[in-house]
DNA sequence: TATGAATGAGTTTTCATTCAT
DNA sequence: AATGAATGAAAACTCATTCAT
């Protein structure tokens, strides 16, 4: 019995790294159920024994690739030689750098998440406590809670909010300076939003003291 | 000669309503040529004879719909009985109410206009002085750039860029309150932006000068 | 399996047969892949299954009618009660007239393959040896090889280039003799032929044996 | 009123011109009635005027430039610094030779004229005596016929139907020979349609006189 | 005579989904 | 559980021809 159903999980994830693969390769909407079906070795009909539709394991798809990318980011930077950024603008910028240097590198990839990204996916991670599947995500969430509640100079009393401005903020312009290089591509583009997500925390700033620059 | 000069641009007319009717009814996708054209009482082939295809006349749609959106504001900012706002953040955060109310009662233009906007279409304006096509555009941009140069405490090298980031950031964030509520409802996520757009602006500050929040 | 394979065989051949009659009937152009399936009783989709296209279809439909008019010829001559005609010139001379007097009763199936037919198609019969598809095709080409062959008073050093040469002068020829009468009706035009024939083949006469009329 | 019908004229000339460009550049059925119309600076409607459709054109247009290269060739063979032919099988070679050299430069040319030259339209010139249109055609025919009559060891009560099958055999076979060079190229298959043609004439070689090679 | 806007029938092809095996 | 044959709706786009001006 666990062999079957080893064996059904082996062709669910072999249906989806091959959707991935066309999706970012020729797009979503040309990419049709024969192609993924065909990939992977099965049947059409197959298909439909482990997704409701492609929007079903494109949602899916979204949501595994965002939260790889931001485990990637995560433990890339714990692995970091340098010190451990132990502030929350340190740490955001630090994801932030990881996470577009990746996509500067992986145009499909980006285009794929970012035109699919909704911030309905974050939401699961930050009520989910549990789910293991979005394990890394929430872990994330908390992280975040917790450096933003040991800032000494930050009173956040909506960080969901917080979060959800920076992260918009961060794929909405990536997206285009990304693709394509407008109004300026990423690299000069980047001081710019790094003095952003300055300003955005900021504007948490405890009333008391005044955070220096 | 004249008459059917006329005679056509009303088709043209007539064609880019319906369609608008149509999409925002049920969907970009969902609409057919041949239900723009029926709309419109012209044969199928007709629609050819003014756009290249659908995507053509969406893109003209959005372009049109956006300006008049900038223009409405704008011109209610000029008619409104208080006194016209002088600093850039008071202007925008205007601007930014009364077209936020305004997709906030039109759900499916909101859902239009934002899918398909990029930062190319603002860059048309930005670039093209003269076009009549874009005056409004051009005009908004312009007014931008004056109050930007005529605020005593902001020195903004790049302020194509800033502009960019505060309406990616508007886009982006309203997309999501005002359709889904998450993760709030316009109204109380409404605070939060007008914060943010302050300080986006406040990073642009002169040394020399604090300004006070 | 079996049935299945069975099952499939039936419609690609119910497909082929309407396809003709309709070719025949309507001509090629006019006869749409819609009335195609739909005689066949199939959908519009099926089709797509078996044939790449129309023209995928017709090829296949001129390749199987000519072959097929070849091998009734060849047969009707086996079982003819006469002398089995021994020589090339003979057996020529049989096949055409067998073959003139068919397409004599079937303008459609002329019309249909003349248009269609290029010796590309009999080139295929000659180089391939094997195929079981173009059995009997390849079958003729080598009964006129050893008809050839066993002439005492023929040598052709290009015996394929000889008979490209009679089946192009036989093919439109007669098309326009029978279709249009023109410049005679096939009657009075056939002892042209036979004579040019003739003819033909005396054109590779060993020097030495003079051939008599 | 000469004027008027000058240029109505030119027009019609323009427009045969403009479609064979077209018809040679990317074939029959790929030129619409706007693409002619476009070229020659008329407006579509106006085509209408000049033709009864697309197909009326094309009638005309082989017929033109069939007789116009068999025209070239007669007088390139006549302006030729040799001797002029004297027989009718030295004349036949020449012209042949002459048109083959000459479609094999152009197969455009060729592809367009095969497709739709049929013997219905050399009919026209062989019936018609006096239609100044295709005066040169009559002449060529004309020509035939005397280079025949005073071959002192030829005798064809058919003269018409000995061109007609020399003209079949070279267009059906140079078509192949030349654009797919198949059964060989034009160059190898060249001497064995010079046999054929002489194997032709001697087909109707008076009994009395045997000619020699 | 000339124009060119308008027509709309006509055709190909794709593909998500079902279901009998 | 798996298959893959069958479905048939759906949609884009072309173009010859007409006709009001």
């Amino acid at each position: 019995m666990g062999k079957v159903e080893i064996n059904k999980q082996n062709k669910r994830s072999s249906l989806l790294r091959s959707a991935y693969e066309l999706f970012t390769d020729r797009g979503f909407a040309k990419t049709t159920i024969a192609d993924i079906a065909q990939r992977s070795g099965l049947a059409k009909g197959t298909f439909y024994l482990y997704f409701k539709d492609k929007y079903d394991l494109r949602d899916e798809l979204v949501a595994r690739k965002s939260a790889q990318l931001l485990l990637e980011a995560h433990q890339s930077i714990q692995n970091a030689k340098g010190a451990i950024p132990d502030t929350l603008e340190a740490y955001l910028t630090a994801m932030i750098d990881y996470i577009l240097s990746s996509l500067q590198e992986n145009h499909m990839l980006l285009r794929f998440i970012s035109k699919n990204l909704s911030w309905g996916f974050f939401r699961r991670a930050v009520k989910t406590e549990g789910k293991a599947e979005y394990a890394d995500l929430s872990e994330f969430y908390q992280l975040y809670l917790s450096l933003l509640d040991s800032s000494p100079d930050l009173e956040c009393s909506d960080p969901e909010i917080l979060l959800f401005m920076i992260i918009e903020l961060v794929n909405s312009t990536c997206y285009s300076c990304i693709l394509y290089e407008t109004p300026a591509p990423l690299e000069e583009y980047l001081p710019h939003l790094h003095r952003a997500i300055h300003q955005l925390l900021e504007g948490y700033a405890k009333p008391s003291s005044s955070r220096q620059d």
